[in-house]
This record gives C-alpha cells, sequence and structure tokens, in this order.
DNA sequence: CAGGATCCATGCCGATACTG
DNA sequence: CAGTATCGGCATGGATCCTG
C-alpha cells in the first residue's frame, strides 16, 4: 500500500485499509449468534447440546453453522471424542480470547450507554406520531431545520 | 467462579444483562455501511452527495437508510438548509464520537490480526480439499480426532 | 448425542424510475 | 441536490425430518 502522493489519502484509507476490515469483522462475528457462543465459550469448554440448551432461541442449525464458521475463523476449536454416543467439544482458541477483549470493550459500552441510545429514538419516533407540523417560521429567517412531516412513516 | 451455588447466574448474566445488547449493537452498526458512514463522519461534516461519492459503491437507497437509522439511534445529526437547491449536512453527535472509539478499537484488532485469521481460514479450507482421510488409528486408543470428512464441502 | 439435508419466511440490499 | 417509491435477487435464519 504505497500511492505515493497523498492526496485523496483520507477516503483510501477509510476505504481500503481500515473500514473495509472492520465491516468484514463485523460481518464475521456480527451476526446473530456468533458473539453470544464466544462469551458462553468464554466462561468453559461446551459441548454441542450444552450449548444449544445454555442459548435458548438457537436453532439446531443456526448452532451448526454458527460454530462452523467460527472454527473457521479460528476462534473455536472443536474435538470430537469418537466414543458412543459422540461427544464433541468446543473451545475458544488463544484467537478467540483475544477477540474476546474488543468486543467486550464494545459490549461494556454499549451496556453503559444503551439508556442514551434509546432516548434517542424516542425522541425521533416521537416526531413521526406528533399531530402536525409547526414551524416558528422567523420572519424571512431561512435558517436550518430538522425535518418536517414526510409523506409517511416509514414503521407502518 | 463462584462454587457457593451458582444460581444459574452465568447464564443469565450472559443472556440478559450483556449478550443481547451486545448483538443489539453490532446489529445496530453490524451492517453492511454504518461504520463505514461513521467513520468518513468522524472527520468530518458531510453532505449527502458528498458522502455518496465519497463512500463508492453504495446506493442512494442504502446511504439514506443508513443514516436515517443512524440519526435515529442518536449518531449523526442530520440538518436541512431549505435553499434551493437543498442542502443537507450530516454530522457526528458526541455519542456517535464516543461510540467510535470501541469501534476503532476493533478496527484495529482486526488489522492486527487479519493476518491470523486469513491463515486459520487457509487451514480449514485445505481440509476439504485433500484427498482422502488419513487417520493414524493409534492402537486401541480412542483419543479426540478433528473432523473427518463429510459428505459434501459446504462451499462447493 | 451431534449433526446433515431441505423447505420456506423474512429482510438486506441493489437497480431503477420519479419528485420537490 | 436530496431524497421517495417500487421491484426483485440473494443471503440469513427458523422449522422439520432424517442419520450414524
Amino acid at each position: 500500500m504505497k500511492p505515493g502522493h497523498p492526496d485523496h489519502t483520507d477516503s483510501v484509507n477509510l476505504q481500503h485499509e481500515r473500514c473495509r476490515p472492520v465491516h468484514e469483522i463485523l460481518s464475521l462475528v456480527g451476526d446473530k449468534w456468533s458473539v453470544l457462543i464466544v462469551r458462553f465459550l468464554g466462561q468453559k469448554t461446551m459441548r454441542f447440546n450444552e450449548l444449544r440448551r445454555a442459548i435458548d432461541g438457537i436453532s439446531q442449525k443456526m448452532l451448526t453453522t454458527t460454530l462452523r464458521n467460527l472454527e473457521r475463523d479460528g476462534f473455536v476449536t472443536r474435538t470430537v471424542y469418537p466414543t458412543i454416543p459422540p461427544r464433541v467439544e468446543y473451545t475458544l482458541t488463544d484467537l478467540g480470547r483475544e477477540l474476546l477483549v474488543p468486543v467486550a470493550a464494545l459490549a461494556k459500552w454499549v451496556d453503559i450507554n444503551r439508556e442514551r441510545i434509546d432516548e434517542a429514538r424516542r425522541r425521533f419516533d416521537e416526531q413521526w406520531s406528533e399531530p402536525a407540523v409547526r414551524i416558528p417560521a422567523a420572519p424571512g429567517s431561512a435558517g436550518p431545520r430538522h425535518r418536517e412531516q414526510p409523506s409517511r412513516n416509514r414503521h407502518g
């Protein structure tokens, strides 16, 4: 990565060196179950149905799929004991445990700021449920506004 | 961890107090464009088409949708200047800027560990392209194995 | 027990056409 | 310029049935 001259490097950096990977990882663990599984495995090694029961709501298919992806990406190890009945254990790898650090940080941030987000949503949603438009209409001014009233609400 | 009576508090904490929110936020900004937009706006206030041109690949619809969601969640501010032609500016809120911190941390982690993930994937994928199964078969042992050969590959 | 295979609903996202 | 409206493809995820 050496474009030489630094014009447009902001965009270039943002697009190709920092953001693409970000979205990539967010897609990696940003699906419905990955983080949940990783955090459970962060506590202890677990078997398939043990995870299944623990997670509550996950289907067998999604548990399999998600575990397979996590294994592929190097976050969990799958160990088969060829007994009867079979026994399969899933464990976090070092990489998985390390991933847990920034993910936990993000989790903590969400925990802390959840209320602010919810409040922002309430304010936003209230705009649409209000009866009509009221614009103070300062005489002659053309200052910035903040949304008027669209033809339709986007949530029903 | 706590040998007393463990109540099942582990699972409960994981499910309701920590992980659901995590997935929630990951869904929030874990979509295809949110992080990219947030990081662009982290550099400066931008107008609609300015963002559109900067991001390269985003459709007008997705830019609108993603911006609307970010606004709803309180991460960006939308300001309309009722001029002709219209002028709409998007800015990160304080909340948005704060979100950038843990997200940037995650981004950094990915940057650093990208190679390890890629290598894990290569190793994983190679298993499927190998011609046949070879199990050392330690005499009489029934130790753990690591995947044999399924009927089909999942990325065929 | 630990999955594989299949069918199907939903939602994300892109492409296109049109508006104030 | 900054959107809205609409259609359709494709991936995600759930439910069900079946196997070793």
